[in-house]
RNA sequence: GCGGGCGUGGUGAAACCGGUAACCACAUCAGACUUAAAAUCUGACGCCGAGAGGCUUGCGGGUUCGAGUCCCGCCGCCCGCACCA
């Protein structure tokens, strides 16, 4: 009690201590990476932040957990790479051009400006001098560049596909623009229309995209999974049928891919899509045709109406002639099931083993026969009549193939069939098939990379020349009128051809977003380059990236596409690496309750307040006091209204509390769920921190025994040797805790413990607590008198030899039920700890005389008794 | 429909290879300090039971000396894809 003034340490004040530390980082220059550094490399990105406005507590979770990595492989030795930019082309900037009047441009950078600050105020280890933004011709001009390469080089077509069309607007949609089937700002029902648009052949690549999942040890399994869903290579036939009597103006045949040739004695109707050019031909002489397709093209929109819709056809009259046997012929329909963008736009329906075949053919009445018998099935009584089978089995009703497996019929269809000659060719060839379609990156937007070709009359598509690039947007923009800015400024489009000279206009429509963010990974390595997208040494040197960390909704689109870009760059010269991500992570969301009034609105969290009432929880206004409903926790977004912003918390609580938070409790893949009560138990470890730290500095009296000494000192190297591990493996969580266990001895320790051994567990802990806390951390460095900054300091040796301990207490079961503890030495043998397990009371009681049937050691475990 | 994941105290969770279920934290309760509150410190805290003890990882089975963990079958929730032949 006498020096209880003495120990009243200050509070923390992190507001005052956080700018401070940030300033002494930046004025040291920290966190910039040379690339000349001969240490091993460590690059470590998280996706980078689309400038909406501000930055949300998502991006402070995930730029916490970049951050942590980033700082102990610092700590570790190695050259860390971590960088930060803007993914600063979209959709937004042009909405809020057209709502507020404010140019794209501006407003971009505007938001640019505001988030880097916020991002700075968390005190990130980032080397800023590698900030790059995604809509800045120092940026986009190598990717123009690079398109022209890919162009070069056979990676980009050109072609027609379809886009949604306002046909009140006059615009082009983007998808997300597209509600319930009609456009965002009219309302009007979209249409579907045929432009021709630029595509990049990511399908050259489907194989190898397939192929190399498996090499992506750490990636999720779940990402690894959707992607190859999403590829969705199947192995199947394509088999041509001959049609029976074709009238004139019909082909001859029709192609279909299958992967169950071994069904084909099942066949009992084939089917073309809507726009198969057999339909065509026949609906040339069919209105009704006609009427069929256009009624298919209608339906195409509605992407819910797709789940319900019934299975249609339009029976042409057509037959074709089964591939075994020229006088077994069945009808040809056009359906709306088919897919004209999936193998070859036709199929053949065996309705017993699919479901689709099945319920198509019942509608029409086309009857089923079962060839595949489940195993077990009596072949005689099995019938179909509403649900398909699918499974393997042996076949029936197959003639030739009867009695085989599935999988040896398949064999023996496609060996018959390959050796078959229809006409000319072969009657089916084995083919690999692909769910994967090439990339369209055409948009019919203003606010995005410019495509570098320009359109001449005689000349047909040019390349804009590479030294003319960048062709950059036009400053000077108006969203009044709907449709693309870029096509209505002539000034902009005219251009003399780069081939003949003559009068040509530019190409107005620019990159999907995801094209810049497909390869800035790369820009980051050599940022400063102002002639080349990269210096492919470099960037070999440095990617792929050593871990990557984002939000799961990335997991299809970006990662492929960066795995295409990654692979063309390659081709074209750019270097880098086979795959862009070697370490992928991905976060959970930050969530938190909603909130309602009485009135039925959204209400923020920062105007209710909790009070604890008998049983559970009661909310209510700040202002008015009036009762506010609890609801479910969600995903934090401005509409629910249920947003905790980072300013606020970093204003009140320090970015380093507000970090701390984000990383305890919830394992890193999961849903994190912000409170307030966790905020303030974050905050208050702060406080414990800055206390026991400056406590063990204010004393020097107390001796402190050997065995104490010890203690605080084995759970010192044991914390390290814990959070070590669990840093490796992201788990921030568990780090967590080892940190408040070592806080929680430290404390014990502080009575007993002597001066050198609580100056070194101290010294460990706030160790462990700089890639987490770093300005805290950097004050208690400070407080220690350690030399330099902890942000510089090397990670601290584990000494292995006081992790372990001298005796073992092991639990002993009795038939598998936990009865006694029994402390041995470390080393005791087997027998040894048998005899001391068989001395015990308990045990003796239960065995009540005899012998034991077994005895289970399992050394530094467990034993088991079996009585 | 297809594919995948998850289910543990009041809450977030931990339990690495099948080996003491519940580390750590939040909340709650009690105590100390205080005129009081906050802060801080100490302690209790899975369930039943006064206790001894018994029970407990969504439910039901199985394998094993031993199962939260492995296998089979249900139930519930979540995510992805979705007419892909």
């Amino acid at each position: 009690m006498v020096r209880k003034d003495a120990l009243m340490a200050e509070r923390y004040n992190a507001k005052e201590s956080e700018p401070h530390w940030q300033a002494v980082w930046a004025e040291r220059d920290l966190f910039r990476t040379r690339n000349d550094d001969p240490r091993p490399t460590y690059y470590v990105l998280e996706m980078f932040p689309y400038p909406s406005g501000r930055i949300h507590m998502g991006h402070v979770r995930n730029y916490a957990m970049g951050d942590v990595v980033a700082r102990y492989k610092r700590a570790k030795g190695f050259n860390v790479l971590h960088p930060m930019g803007w993914d600063a082309f979209g959709l937004p900037a042009e909405n809020a051009a057209m709502e507020r009047k404010v140019n794209p441009r501006e407003w971009t950078y505007a938001n640019i400006a505001t988030m880097r600050t916020q991002l700075q105020s968390m005190g990130l280890s980032l080397d800023w001098s590698r900030e790059i933004a995604t809509c800045d011709p120092s940026y986009y001009k190598h990717q123009q560049r690079m398109f022209l390469d890919f162009l070069k080089a056979g990676l980009v077509t050109r072609r027609t596909a379809k886009v949604n069309w306002d046909p009140v607007d006059h615009t082009v949609l983007a998808n997300e623009q597209v509600i319930d089937g009609r456009g965002w700002r009219s309302g009007a029902l979209v249409e579907q229309r045929e432009l021709t648009q630029w595509f990049f052949r990511i399908t050259d690549y489907a194989q190898d995209l397939n192929d190399r999942l498996d090499t992506l040890e750490r990636w999720p399994e779940k990402v690894r999974l959707m992607q190859k869903n999403w590829i969705g290579r199947s192995e199947g036939l394509e088999l041509r049928f001959a049609l029976d009597a074709p009238p004139a103006g019909v082909p001859e045949e029709v192609k279909v891919y299958t992967t169950r040739p071994d069904t084909l004695f099942g066949a009992k109707f084939l089917a073309v899509a809507a726009d198969h050019p057999l339909a065509a031909a026949v609906a040339a002489t069919s209105p009704a045709l006609q009427d069929f397709i256009a009624a298919c093209h209608r339906m195409g929109t509605a992407q819910e109406a797709i789940d319900t819709a019934e299975k249609l056809g339009f029976d042409t009259g057509l037959r074709v002639r089964h591939p075994f046997d020229p006088a077994w012929t069945l009808p040809v329909y056009v359906a709306n099931f088919v897919l004209m963008e999936y193998g070859t736009g036709a199929v053949f329906g065996c309705p017993a083993h699919d479901q689709r075949d099945l319920d198509f053919a019942n509608k029409y009445g086309l009857g089923n026969t079962p060839v595949v018998c489940p195993p077990g099935q009596d072949p005689a009584s099995f019938v179909i009549t509403d649900t398909a089978y699918d499974g393997d089995g042996r076949m029936i009703n197959s003639r030739f193939l009867d009695g085989m497996t599935t999988q040896q019929a398949f064999a023996a269809v496609a060996d018959r069939l390959e050796a078959e000659i229809l006409g000319d060719a072969p009657v089916a060839q084995r083919r690999v098939q692909f769910r994967l379609r090439d990339w369209g990156v055409s948009r019919q937007r203003y606010w995005g990379c410019p495509i570098p070709v320009i359109h001449c009359e005689s000349c047909g598509v040019v390349p804009v020349p590479v030294e003319d690039l960048p062709v950059t947007l036009p400053e000077e923009v108006s969203f009044d009128q709907p449709g693309n800015p870029l096509e209505r400024d002539l000034a902009w489009r005219r251009v003399p051809c780069p081939s003949c000279g003559a009068d040509a206009l530019r190409e107005t429509d620019t990159m999907d977003t995801f094209v810049d963010s497909s390869w800035y990974f790369a820009r980051f390595t050599a940022p400063w380059l102002t002639d080349e997208p990269t210096d492919p040494a470099t960037a070999d040197r440095w990617l792929p990236v050593d871990q990557y960390i984002g939000g799961i909704e990335h997991a299809i689109l970006h990662l492929l596409y960066s795995r295409f870009f990654a692979r063309a760059m390659r081709k074209v010269g750019w270097g880098g690496a086979d795959e862009p991500f070697a370490g992928l992570f991905t976060q959970g969301m930050v969530v938190h309750e909603t909130y309602k009034d009485a009135a039925g609105a959204w209400v923020q969290p920062a105007e209710v307040r909790i009070v604890a009432a008998d049983g559970g929880r009661q909310a209510f206004h700040v202002k008015t006091d009036a009762p506010v409903a609890i609801g479910p926790i969600e995903k934090m977004s401005k509409s629910k209204r249920n947003v905790v912003d980072p300013d606020d918390i970093i204003a009140s609580y320090g970015a380093d509390t507000a970090r701390w938070f984000m990383l305890s409790d919830s394992p890193p893949e999961r849903d994190v769920i912000w409170t307030e009560d966790g905020v303030q138990g974050a905050s208050r470890f702060v406080q414990r921190v800055w206390r026991i730290v400056n406590e063990i500095t204010e004393r020097s009296d107390s001796g402190g025994s050997p065995a104490d000494d010890l203690a605080v000192r084995k759970a010192a190297h044991k914390a390290l040797a814990a959070v070590e591990e669990d840093i490796e493996r992201l788990r921030f969580n568990r780090c967590v805790a080892h940190i408040y266990e070592l806080a929680n001895s430290l404390q014990d320790g502080l009575g007993r413990a002597g001066p050198p051994a609580l100056a070194e567990a101290a010294g460990i802990l706030v160790q462990l607590l700089a890639p987490m806390m770093p300005h805290l951390a950097e004050a208690c460095w400070a407080v220690l008198a350690r030399p330099g900054l902890v942000a510089e300091a090397a990670w601290p040796q584990v000494e292995r030899d006081l992790l372990v301990e001298d005796s073992v207490t092991l639990p002993v079961q009795i038939n598998g039920k936990k009865r006694a503890d029994v402390t041995v030495p470390r080393e005791a043998d087997v027998a040894a700890v048998e005899a001391a397990v068989l001395a015990l009371e308990a045990v003796q009681r239960a065995l009540d005389g005899k012998a034991p049937r077994k005895v289970i050691v399992v050394p530094q475990r467990i034993v088991n008794v079996v009585a």
